[in-house]
DNA sequence: TCAATTTGTGAATTTCAGTTCACTTTTTTT
DNA sequence: AAAAAAAGTGAACTGAAATTCACAAATTGA
């Protein structure tokens, strides 16, 4: 029982991911979450206590999904350099693999309430790069500089490239390789390294 | 008589970039736009079809006028690296000067036919940009590169350097002439001039 | 087994700003 | 000056989706 309810909240959370995935968050009204979970609304709402809190909730799992894996990246044994191009190569390459997802999550208009966990999010990614960023700064790598400004400046750069006018749509059908590699060129430049 | 009407017109228009100026797109509902120009709702809806559509005029004229500032810039007969360094820095001081306005035009959700000029107007953002960055290009002055992701990722590292300390959340008041130079140098390297 | 509690239901309610429209006031035309 | 046209009004309408709630079904435990 305790099991079914458990599971009853983690088919939620599924159902609402895909139908993030399929059609952004607009799509992803409670009634049309609830019937791909096979519950009614008056259910979903046992375990939700809003539409927003459960998009926050899908938001934050995939983004501590992803800071784990950039985390363990910035944590490696090599030149931070080498850190930073991996770890905006590897964001990239997972965003290209689902864009649909990537957009909602980055860039598709949500309520406010889901925008601020947004906004937590890119800090938390933001922070990532400022650790490598000042560990490169400190050993000589990197030239003194805003590691704050500088994090910023990275997320954004690759998030606009990849979701930005100039990113998905027109570049779906381009070489998603030669993407990563400017992204991740440009990015390794910016910062002196 | 006809001058009353484009007067009202342009009442409306300055109403509501006023309105957004203080709270946002959010704020910036039909009646208090209304109120705040003089007129009725209903009058309001005999110079615009709708609200989306006002919107999208208060934001295509505030971005002409940033473009013909930044197309200017680019036109300049200097380095290409000193044309970017100025853009860059201009369109940021800029920014930096009505936090809110650039928050709402920039970041804030709104809904989908007003994204939709917004991702135009990016798009416009990004050609400046890919065109100084092609000059330079073809003059030596920068390494080949795809100017295409460059030109995105500039436009994303600055608007999003901005919107982090623009953003509602962090209402920071830190040194802007600081953040002006890191964000034009964190730019300037990373096209490689 | 029979109450008591928890969980499930989905139609009805709520909300709320954008939009409309029947009417009034002002301007133009004849 | 009267009729026609245009502009102005704001209360009422609308629609869409989130949320609720009175009730039903299932589970627990005594």
């Amino acid at each position: 029982m305790e099991e079914r309810l458990a599971d009853n909240r983690e088919r939620i959370l599924l159902a609402t991911r895909q139908r993030v995935a399929d059609g952004g968050f607009r799509e992803a009204q409670v009634s049309a979450v609830a019937a791909a979970a096979g519950l009614s609304t008056g259910t979903l709402y046992r375990y939700f206590p809003s539409k927003a809190e459960l998009f926050v909730e899908v938001l934050t799992r995939a983004v501590d999904q992803e800071i784990l894996i950039l985390s363990e990246i910035a944590g490696r044994d090599v030149a931070a350099s080498e850190r930073l191009g991996a770890a905006v190569a590897s964001f990239v390459r997972r965003a290209l693999a689902g864009p649909n997802l990537a957009y909602a999550f980055i860039a598709e208009p949500v309520d406010p309430e889901v925008e601020a966990a947004r906004i937590r999010c890119r800090k938390q990614f933001g922070d990532v790069f400022k650790t490598i960023l000042n560990a490169g700064i400190d050993s000589g790598e990197f030239p003194a500089q805003d590691s704050d400004a500088a994090a910023a400046c990275i997320v954004g750069a690759f998030t606009e490239a990849l979701v930005g006018p100039i990113g998905p749509s027109t570049r779906n059908t381009r070489d998603k390789a030669r993407l990563i590699e400017a992204i991740r060129t440009f990015c390794l430049r910016a910062v002196g390294g």
